[in-house]
RNA sequence: CGGGGUGUGGCGUAGCUUGGCUAGCGCACUUGAUUUGGGAUCAAGGGGUCGCAGGUUCAAAUCCUGUCACCCCGACCA
């Protein structure tokens, strides 16, 4: 390609609306575009990148044995209703009509569309195991998008479903799944951890995400700085010591204008843990304490997965509410005597002599205990943080953010069953498919890779991503022998079916040199001054080692 | 959804408080000259419904009302 005919416009100003880096520099090197709030435009460089990512993630998913197909993105409602989820996934679906007021929706995921195409398709355990993929724009009406490629309301997303006859079939192709990731994941030079993770809105009862290092990252990962143990924060677990201590009186206390847990403990002169903290949600009609001890927070992913609601479902109840449907008093909420479903964390369960409202106007209660004084569904609702103990072998936990790039999930039967993607098996029953699946957000991809690889300069692109590999430059476009060599250079790099630009515009060497580094390409080749005696500049823009040879050297050495 | 902020040529911005002449500047773009190893210099030039609608006024980028868009923060309390 010629630089001089490309369709391309750096720019030396940040744009105003980025504020993190792998946005900033997309934008200033001209690789996307932005048409409105969280959609945006794949320009040359920019598509070649993308389609870098895909041609990665292409092979290592047939090498692993799956068949690619490409569905339609626009979904009928009737299929979403089968699964259950046109009134399950909420606002983030993007619903339209037709003409005749037919209803769709443009596909967040494709779990039902695949189920309906094999459903169709296979009868017999002989035609499984199977997986199939494909590579294609997702739509997901985000509250909030943000960070650019990070989180978009239109994306590339690689998503892939495996059926098969059993749960050992499930498990092998998960398996193959986690690890065809791994390749993946390495060969766009990633720094990435494969955590635990929760399975949210897809369902399912297994799932590992895998997270790109970054600061930037909207997930919080939390592992283990002994052994291996690693999971998402709104997955994470972690081991407590149950206290032993004499279950003491329950008994009343005063504490006026008190409300806040922290203003009850100083108040009391205790530590904020030897507090409960009561917090009551609403999901429909549906009320429900929630008590977690004083220093935590609640884990909103673990309480949807407990009481069965959807994320936009549970909201916090509003004090008039409360006071209507629990008739107790906001501020001073606590378990005992209070008729309403309760669900304590078993942190606090195991927690002796504890502090909680009293149900009164400035009274709270002293030495609460659980099962002698209320009784409450007990379960892990607490939300982990660095310092806890690992679940699994007790050390203390590290926490890292991280860009979430992919996540493999076992669904089991959830959808087949729902939607009766059946098979007949060896004995003549007819079963439901076991089922997985697999995403990986390519767009998404590119912006963990550009957060973990730029320097003051621009982008650093690893080898496989780099849109082109070489950029050949002139140094002065009016030296005859300069332009002569650059151009014979360039055919010769091109005869090699190299991936290269020839920077031929008539601009002077410094605007060129900063254009190169900004768009990241790998090697550098600049015919200068010494092109009469066939020395040219060889430069690598992830070290910055330069070196001076002649056109053949450089021709045997790439 | 709640809170805060911002909308002025392709990009980045000044002007707005205190209304007033042709809306200024840098980058980019066009033409010419000089220049050519880390974002050159000079000269000439083109490009604007000041987000949109309404209002106040002799007069609105500027004041008022509404609206749209964009960005950031938040969604944890008993």
């Amino acid at each position: 390609m010629r630089m001089s005919k490309m369709f391309l416009q750096t720019e030396k100003e940040d744009p105003k609306d980025a504020d993190i880096v792998s946005y900033k520099l997309l934008i200033k090197a001209g690789y996307i575009r932005k048409l409105v709030s969280g959609v945006y435009h794949f320009l040359p460089l920019g598509l070649r990148v993308l389609r870098n990512v895909e041609k990665i993630t292409r092979e290592e998913m047939n090498r692993s044995g799956a068949e690619e197909i490409l569905c339609s993105a626009l979904q009928p409602k009737e299929l979403w209703d089968e699964s259950g989820r046109w009134e399950k996934y909420g606002a983030g679906l993007m619903r339209l009509k037709d003409r005749n007021e037919r209803e769709f929706c443009l596909g967040p995921t494709h779990e039902e569309i695949f189920t309906e195409i094999v459903r169709k398709q296979i009868k017999s355990y002989k035609q499984l195991p199977m997986i199939i993929y494909q590579i294609q724009t997702k739509y997901r009406d985000e509250k909030r998008p943000r960070f650019g490629l990070i989180r978009a309301k239109e994306f590339l997303m690689k998503d892939a479903y495996s059926f098969g006859v059993n749960e050992k079939d499930l498990d092998e192709a998960y398996h193959v799944m986690y690890d065809t990731y791994k390749r993946i994941f390495d060969r766009c030079g990633l720094k990435y951890k494969a955590v635990l993770a929760d399975t949210g809105a897809i369902g399912g009862d297994g799932s590992h995400q895998f997270m790109a290092l970054s600061d930037v990252g909207e997930s919080a990962i939390l592992y283990c700085s002994k052994c291996d143990y690693a999971a998402d924060q709104e997955k994470a677990e972690t081991k407590f010591e149950k206290k032993e201590e004499k279950l003491k009186e329950i008994k009343i206390v005063e504490t006026k204008d008190k409300k806040t847990i922290e203003e009850v403990a100083t108040f009391l002169g205790v530590e904020t843990k030897n507090c409960a903290k009561s917090v009551v949600y609403k999901t429909g009609e549906r009320i429900i304490l929630v008590l977690v001890r004083g220093d935590r927070h609640v884990n909103l992913a673990k309480l949807c997965n407990i009481t069965g609601a959807g994320e936009e479902e549970l909201l916090f109840a509003e004090d008039d509410e409360i006071k209507k449907y629990l008739s107790t008093e906001p501020g001073f909420i606590g378990p005992v005597g209070l008729k309403c479903e309760m669900i304590i964390d078993k942190e606090l369960a195991n927690t002796p002599n504890f502090i909680t409202g009293a149900n009164l106007r400035d009274q709270h209660v002293l030495n609460v205990n659980f099962k002698r004084d209320f009784e409450a569904t007990v379960a892990d609702i607490i939300e982990v943080v660095e310092g806890d103990r690992c679940p699994l072998c007790g050390m203390p936990l590290l926490m890292e953010r991280g860009i979430e790039v992919g996540q493999i999930f076992k669904l089991g039967t959830k959808y087949s069953e729902k939607m009766h993607c059946d098979f007949t098996d060896l004995d003549g029953v007819e079963k439901p498919m076991y089922m997985g699946c697999y995403g990986i957000g390519v767009s998404r991809t590119i912006a963990a890779i550009i957060e973990q690889s730029y320097d003051a300069d621009g982008i650093v692109w690893p080898k496989e991503i780099a849109p082109y590999k070489y950029m050949v430059i002139p140094a002065n476009m009016k030296d005859m022998v300069q332009v002569t060599l650059a151009e014979e250079l360039y055919k010769r790099l091109l005869e090699k079916n190299l991936e290269v630009i020839l920077d031929d515009r008539d601009e002077r060497p410094g605007v060129k040199f900063k254009d190169t580094d900004l768009l990241g390409i790998p090697h550098r080749i600049v015919v200068g001054r010494k092109a009469g005696e066939n020395i040219v500049e060889f430069k690598q823009r992830a070290n910055k080692e330069s070196s001076e040879i002649t056109v053949e050297e450089l021709l045997n050495q790439i």
